[in-house]
This record gives C-alpha cells, sequence and structure tokens, in this order.
DNA sequence: TAGATTGTTAATCGATTAACAATC
DNA sequence: TAGATTGTTAATCGATTAACAATC
C-alpha cells in the first residue's frame, strides 16, 4: 500500500460500500469478482472501482478479477480495522444506548468502554454491562484510560463543552450525532453525522423528485 | 428560483449547513452576513458559497451582502421546508425511539404519524404520544394514509421487506438507518445514513491522520 | 494459446476557485 | 461619490470515465 500520496476523500467513501459489499459475497462463498461485476452491485463503474483499488496499489490479477477474501481484507487493512478502538459515549439517551447496542453487536474491533451522562435518572444502570457514570468523572477517566473514539450523543448545547474535555482527555477522533457545529483541534478527527442536514436532503430530493 | 438546470447533489448537501449556520446568525439578531463571513463560519470559500446561491438566482446585493432572515427563508424554500411531512417509523428499539424523539422535538415540518414494530414488548407503549402498533397493521395503515417518509429502524435483514411495504404504500421518500443496501424503485428518493460507514471512514482518518 | 480482465494512461467531465465588471 | 460586495465569466483543479496495452 502506498501511503505515500495522499488519498482522495471520496475513495475513502467509498471503501466501507465495498468492504460491506465483498463481506456479503464472501458469505455467499462467491470466490472472485471482477471490476464490472463489483460495478453492477455497488452502482459504480468498472473504471472507477479499479482506479479505486489502484490508489493502494495492484490488489487484482489480469483476466481473473479480484479474489473477493483477499480483496475484503486488503479493505479492512487499509481502513485500520485490524486494531481495536476504544471507544467512550456521553450522553445515554436513546441515541447513545442505540449507538451503544450497535457497537457492542456488530462491530467487532470498535469497544465501548464507558459510558457519561448528567441525567441522576440515567446514571447507575448498565447498558450491555457497562455502568453509566456521572459526566463530571469524564476528565478523570480519560486521564486513566487512553481512549481512540468518543462519541457524543448529548444535546447542542453541551456537544461543544464535551468535545473540549474529548480533547483534553486526548482522544484521536470524536463522533458526533449532536446536531452542532462543533471546533477541535487540527491533530482530531472529527466524524459528524448530521442527521438533521441528512432529513432536509431528502426533504428537497422529495420536493424536487424530477431533478434527481 | 430556476428549476429548470439540475443543482449537482454538493451544493444541495450544503445548503442545510448554510441554514443552520444563518439560523444561529438569526437568533443572535444578525442582520446582514457577507459571502466571506459566511466563507469564515462555514469553512467554504467565499466564491463557492456565491455560486451556491446563483444556482436558485440572486439572493444578495451588491455591496451589501446577504440579508441573514431573508437568504434563510430562501434556503428553506428550497430545501422544501415550507411544508409538512407525514412520517412513520418502523422499528421502535431505541434507534427508533432516538428518531422519534429528535423529529418531535427538533423538527418542526417534520411529523411522525405511526411506529411499527413487530415486538410483542414494544407493541402497543407509547412514545411521544404515539402508540406502537402491529408491524402486520403498516400495509393498511399507509393505505388509508398518505405518507411521505417512511423511516427504516430495523435489523439489517428486515430492512429490504420493509423498504417493499412502504414502496407499495406510496411513500416518496425513504430514511434508512438499517445496516443494509436496500433497493427501492426509481421514483422513491432514498437517503441511507450507513452508521457503520461513518465509523469505518473515522477509523481510517484515524489510521492515518497525517494524511488528512 | 485465446480470452478475459486488470493496471494505467489519456480524455472528459464537473466542481471549485479566481478574477473582475456590475452595481448597490 | 467611493467603497464594498455581489453576480458571473473564465481558469484551474480534481475526479470520473474511456481506452487499450499488459498479462494472467
Amino acid at each position: 500500500m502506498k501511503s505515500s500520496t495522499k488519498i482522495s476523500n471520496a475513495v475513502i467513501r467509498r471503501l466501507p460500500r465495498y468492504r460491506r459489499i465483498l463481506e456479503e459475497l464472501k458469505n455467499k462463498d462467491v470466490e472472485r469478482i471482477s471490476s464490472s461485476e463489483l460495478g453492477a452491485l455497488t452502482g459504480y463503474t468498472a473504471s472507477q472501482i479499479r482506479q479505486d483499488f489502484n490508489n493502494f496499489g495492484g490488489f487484482g490479477q489480469q483476466g481473473y478479477g479480484y479474489n473477493v477474501q483477499s480483496l475484503f481484507t486488503q479493505i479492512g487493512l487499509i481502513l485500520g480495522l485490524d486494531r481495536e478502538y476504544g471507544m467512550v459515549i456521553v450522553g445515554c439517551g436513546n441515541l447513545g444506548q442505540a449507538i451503544a447496542n450497535y457497537a457492542t453487536y456488530y462491530k467487532k474491533g470498535f469497544k465501548i468502554t464507558a459510558m457519561f451522562d448528567v441525567n441522576p435518572k440515567l446514571i447507575g444502570i448498565s447498558i450491555n454491562d457497562i455502568e453509566v457514570q456521572d459526566y463530571e468523572l469524564l476528565d478523570g477517566y480519560l486521564r486513566n484510560n487512553p481512549i481512540d473514539i468518543g462519541i457524543i450523543c448529548t444535546t447542542k448545547n453541551s456537544a461543544q463543552d464535551v468535545a473540549n474535555k474529548l480533547t483534553a482527555g486526548k482522544v484521536k477522533g470524536i463522533w458526533n450525532f449532536a446536531p452542532a457545529d462543533i471546533e477541535v483541534g487540527e491533530d482530531i478527527v472529527l466524524e459528524n453525522v448530521h442527521l438533521s442536514d441528512s432529513l432536509n436532503a431528502l426533504a428537497y430530493y422529495i420536493s424536487n423528485r424530477d431533478q434527481q
């Protein structure tokens, strides 16, 4: 894998989709796939698929195509899925709990190690065997436990404060579900899931279906 | 607004963000803003902002900039936020409940009218005064109540079946949270929120921070 | 070997940025 | 009026698609 040249964001965003589809093929015991077959499944052009993979060096074989298992593994390596990520969730309402369940049952390699909230009704309850702690304890927890990813599932108003505490606690990335534009330092990776933006885009395309 | 020419998806995806930031400015009683000021707030270039708005006709005034209130309203009109959208949620676990709360409290104009699940433990309970109904009743409900948006918060395995029922029930758009690649007809707008893809991209950027 | 399909270069397309005349 | 800032055209940049030689 050449890691010297910068890979465009557009390529990176397609990789998880490739991987998802390859996993399904793998489960169906499909051994090999050509770029055009993969194109039919993903909706991308065969040409784009070959370009994408060649950003990281050749994964295929002329006249044969790509080995499903090996391509799946390679993409996992590129995405950094060959290691474990420690995560904390801040905000344990329905959304926080949904993310906790999701990560616990579906995302091997992403491990929730602690959960925090300010709500006394939530503090002390257990979610998938993880006890919700008082938000006041977040600082101390991060000092003693190096964490990779902080997940913000709070309200809009608390989001920046949480981000600041996560930053001070030296997380490497923030997965933000709060409908806020939080600011973080250069060295922290910020991934926003702005549900509101997604719903607004959906409304647009419903209202302008002819243009889609 | 010229609706004759197709607006690129990239532009549409930026509109909700503009609107979000304009709303904040409006709340702070800011009356006018220039493209370069808005650029500083959004991270886009002033040039891009002017290009974006000019897709829909001129919203600004030379020498003055843009009127915050009016620009906010215009973007809302473009996105189709001047009407109400009826929505049903299928799958009422934590995620479905989180979306229900979110839509109820934060998204004026998007109204949840019914919720469905297969789980007997959930059927009958009320979430924000909406009773969870048996999934078996979805078909009949959609026949009698025209719905704009169907929200899928089920497991991966059920997602396509739900999508088929929503399609048969003539929804205009589907907001899919299930980690599945569902297929819908041409005339239905599909908006996916693939948490898994988002988390995988986050992992990539954490593992390759130097490249970001 | 012949056929298939990649890897890779070149061409095209589209999106972003720069520049500046128009005008408030 | 002079200054500011848009609207809009032109230039650039980057991403996608097409084409085909390399090769399994």
